[in-house]
DNA sequence: ACCTTACGACAACGTCATTGACGTGAGAAG
DNA sequence: CTTCTCACGTCAATGACGTTGTCGTAAGGT
């Protein structure tokens, strides 16, 4: 075996499948992405890819070392999408509020994916484009540099970890999904008042919220957050 | 089959293995987070769990219905050991600080099993104890339910969230995870200035900030902002 | 038109979660 | 102290999984 894994550039002989399919890593990571967004959560399996590829599953392996390497793939193409199109606007606020909503927005597509390369730091192209792009709307908005960086780590951080947060719930399978929406209905809602007065004076509200994702509210009181910090407040208040 | 699992409460008869052990609930959960935490989150497979218990894997499905049954009550373990011993000291806002950051710690001490469990809506007895403790706090504070509610959510899904992502990064294997370290100081160090003049004027404190946690940063502003928006505000000014 | 070799297909291996059947020994009943 | 029964540990089997070694073939350079 040794090394399977011709890299993209060099690759030129392009046999097609026995189903008539010609493969190339980017047909494969747009596949499997289709896979994940028809199929749900469990439908991400080399075996499946191979199906939906029309081809044999071992074939994947002359594209990705293994699974991890596919992922990575998967992870990078996630944030590029994320960024599609995207334009500052001079306005750092409304700026960071919209790249992290599209960065939600991509990872929620793609759950299963996302679940399992929202931790990973690829160093890929449309990574480090976002990297650049976060940091220069902070820099822009006059933040000094190391306060440029701690809230660009607080910012993607949060940003991620909410998106693999909401990833994993609509991951699971259906059953446990079913049964993580049933617990505040049932194990929370019927709880007494006068030993959790505290949940029962605000079950239904608490049943209600937490079907939502919790994302866009705690982004925008970083943002705020941070607007107080701004050392010269250019000419836009604090929100009340 | 039908009902292989039997309350616990209800349990009378208790035989041991065949290697003199005997099982239990509590047993079955402390030794699957000594196995996550030994051998990694992949180590945590039924077969796995059987042998270190001394066991037939399929013994546990006397216990558990499945995987996911078994995942819960790690997920509400973790939560327990998060609130070990913590009281209210009427302080809002140092005990939500407080409570957020006991929620990291205690994920971080076994980052393989919170890895697995964080995403997940327990509904059980641990859980529901923290759920009550910063809703008390809230409401005490002076919120009105429905922001009470909305700042539950954004806080305890924040403090997940990031609880997730610093775990995935202390449960990569040694090698990946070195490897992620060294993104930052060499994918990120050489970029030019002229291409990528932002990440290349803050190369040095990327570095530095990125081998630390975004949370406790994070934390500090999302409690900062809530403080913004208490009706009152209940002699604690906003930090500068 | 030849030759090389990239790469798709096949078959196989070991591991996974889960289940049905079995039998044994602990504990209730008298 | 004996008997009964069923809880629960064990065994065996199933189908899906990732991954690898081998082989044949056709694509592309010469």
């Amino acid at each position: 075996m040794a090394e399977r894994v011709v890299p993209e550039p060099q690759r030129r002989r392009r046999r097609p499948t026995k189903q008539g399919v010609v493969l190339s890593r980017q047909l494969i990571v747009e596949t499997a992405l289709r896979l994940v967004g028809q199929h749900g959560a469990e439908a991400l399996t080399v075996r499946r890819l191979g199906a939906a590829l029309g081809a044999d599953p071992s074939a994947v392996y002359r594209y990705f070392r293994n699974t991890d390497d596919l992922l990575l793939a998967l992870a990078d193409e996630l944030i590029g999408r994320a960024q599609h199109g995207w334009r500052p606007t001079g306005d750092w606020r409304a700026d960071l509020r919209e790249i992290g909503l599209r960065i939600h927005r991509a990872y929620q597509a793609h759950p299963q994916a996302a679940l399992l390369a929202a931790h990973r730091t690829t160093g890929r192209s449309h990574e480090i484009r976002a990297v650049e792009a976060i940091l220069g709307v902070l820099r822009a908005a006059g933040f000094p540099d190391p306060e440029a960086v701690r809230i660009y780590h607080a910012f993607v951080d949060q940003s991620l970890g909410f998106a693999a947060l909401d990833a994993a719930a609509l991951a699971l399978p259906p059953a446990a999904r079913a049964a993580d929406d049933e617990v505040w209905q049932a194990a929370y809602g019927r709880l007494a008042a006068d030993t959790h007065p505290h949940i029962a004076a605000t079950a239904p509200l608490l049943a209600a919220d937490m079907r939502r994702s919790g994302y866009p509210y705690a982004l925008d009181l970083l943002l705020a957050a941070v607007a107080a910090r701004l050392p010269r407040p250019a000419g836009r208040p604090p929100r009340p």
